[in-house]
DNA sequence: TCTGGGGTCCTAGGACCC
DNA sequence: TCTGGGGTCCTAGGACCC
């Protein structure tokens, strides 16, 4: 085997939001925890005993009420702030042990280990998971190999086989032994591998990830795309998906929610995509953007019965814009667009693209005096509700009451005030 | 009663230009 | 009968990820 690619590890956070509400009550070690998705919907996180029981990813909480029951099985409503302070702990202590992590998601990240023997590679690794778990209270799992994809299907079985105890070593390794892990791995647990690829494989009798690895290369390109046939490639050893440290600006950015409840005036809907649009703008600022167009859209609940209608429009801007409130009032008239009555709304979103960089030195240069007026109200919205909290200012077009906010009822007290904490400390 | 949110990339096809 | 060809830009839609 041939070892001309420095080793890419990943660490993945096992269960990460239940792991975390665990980090701050311990006595859910050993219980069944599952955490739920905005709007207290569906599952988005479960503690082993929660899938031994039968509860399954994505499953929606009142179809598995009865287990929840059952087996008394915790449940929390999902808390962002803290995930993302524990997740962002993880990562700082990730670099300590590479000057090379990508973070690839909230809890995980790719890390190259360069200049390593195999043996003390797995030792080195090892050494992470237990300093991760003795600082912060998480625990991970780590898949070694020469690429990426590879490494995901380490990460999987050592997770999965306790002898391995959270460390799969396959760098470097004979291609005997990384075809044993391939076969033992579902197509449909490849990374890339979603569930219609799936379907489309297995109809073409390609089951497992070795199959994959030896599939016909134009083949997967004429039915999956470049991007499958770089999956394919790196299956093989061969490294087709780079690390990336930095972090590249976002091309899109979306705020959009579900309602606690079904909401049916324009009104309301006009709040809520005013304030989806005043959140979206936020983040678009933090990167020193200004976007060309805005999308809203609206939908009502397509699990129901009732008359069904989604619609949405893009708007253009007549010049880029970081201005929350211009964007909101273009908002507002792709609303009056759209809107129709009659139906019983579910979720609206705002999206933001056509991105460009911000040159604050330009400003004035175009402009009336009103767009700079409007730039000064931003600016200090901005640097009010970063200081006293994002609900300290906003547009009363965003509504007062929120009657028709998300639901979120069972967040622990423990883990709210925990966020409360943590985002003091890191404003510091 | 109750089914998330936020991103990425690729491709096909239409509009438009010379 | 036969109605260019090539390039670019944009958008919608479909696949994927966590």
């Amino acid at each position: 085997m041939s070892q001309n690619n420095p080793p890419v590890a990943v660490v993945d956070c096992n269960n990460f939001y239940a792991s975390c509400e665990r980090v701050f009550n311990p006595k859910l070690q050993g219980q069944p925890v599952v955490v739920l998705s905005n709007n207290d919907g569906i599952i988005v996180a479960l503690s082993n005993e929660a899938k031994a029981v039968g509860i399954k990813m994505g499953d929606p909480l009142f179809k598995v009420k009865h287990l929840v029951e059952k087996y008394q099985v915790n449940v929390f409503s999902s808390n962002y702030v803290l995930y993302g302070d524990i997740s962002h702990r993880v990562m700082t202590t990730l670099e300590q042990f590479s000057p090379n992590v990508e973070i690839y998601s909230i809890d995980e990240a790719f890390i190259s280990l360069d200049g390593f023997k195999r043996k003390n590679l797995t030792e080195y690794c090892h050494e992470i998971r237990d300093i991760v778990k003795k600082w912060i209270g998480i625990p991970v799992s780590v898949g070694i190999a020469e690429t990426k994809t590879l490494s995901k299907i380490a990460n999987r079985v050592a997770k999965k086989v306790s002898k391995y105890n959270g460390v799969l070593n396959i760098y470097g390794v004979s291609q005997d032994i990384i075809d044993e892990h391939l076969r033992l791995t579902d197509v449909s647990d490849v990374w890339g591998v979603g569930r219609q690829y799936t379907k489309l494989l297995k109809k073409n009798n390609i089951n497992n990830a070795y199959d994959l690895s030896k599939a016909n290369d134009k083949w997967i390109k004429n039915n999956m795309t470049v991007m499958g046939l770089r999956t394919v490639y790196e299956l093989r050893g061969i490294p087709c998906v780079s690390l990336e440290s930095a972090v590249p600006d976002k091309k899109a950015i979306i705020c959009s929610r579900s309602f606690g409840r079904y909401v049916e005036t324009k009104e309301e809907i006009k709040e809520s995509v005013s304030l989806f649009t005043s959140r979206a703008a936020e983040k678009m600022r933090s990167q020193n953007s200004a976007c060309r167009m805005l999308t809203v859209f609206l939908r009502t609940n397509p699990f129901k019965k009732t008359p069904q209608y989604h619609n949405g429009v893009l708007v253009q801007l007549p010049i880029p814009t970081d201005s929350t409130t211009e964007m909101v009032s273009y908002a507002m008239k792709g609303v009056d667009q759209i809107f129709r009555t009659g139906y019983l709304y579910n979720k609206v979103g705002v999206m933001l693209t056509g991105f460009e960089p911000v040159d604050r030195s330009q400003l004035g240069l175009f402009d009336t005096e009103d767009r700079i007026k409007m730039a000064k109200v931003t600016e200090t919205m901005d640097r009010l509700n970063l200081e006293f909290g994002s609900r300290t200012l906003f547009y009363a077009s965003s509504g007062i009451r929120r009657s028709w906010g998300t639901k979120s009822d069972m967040k622990s007290p423990q883990t709210q005030q925990t966020g409360r904490i943590c985002l003091r400390l890191v404003r510091k």
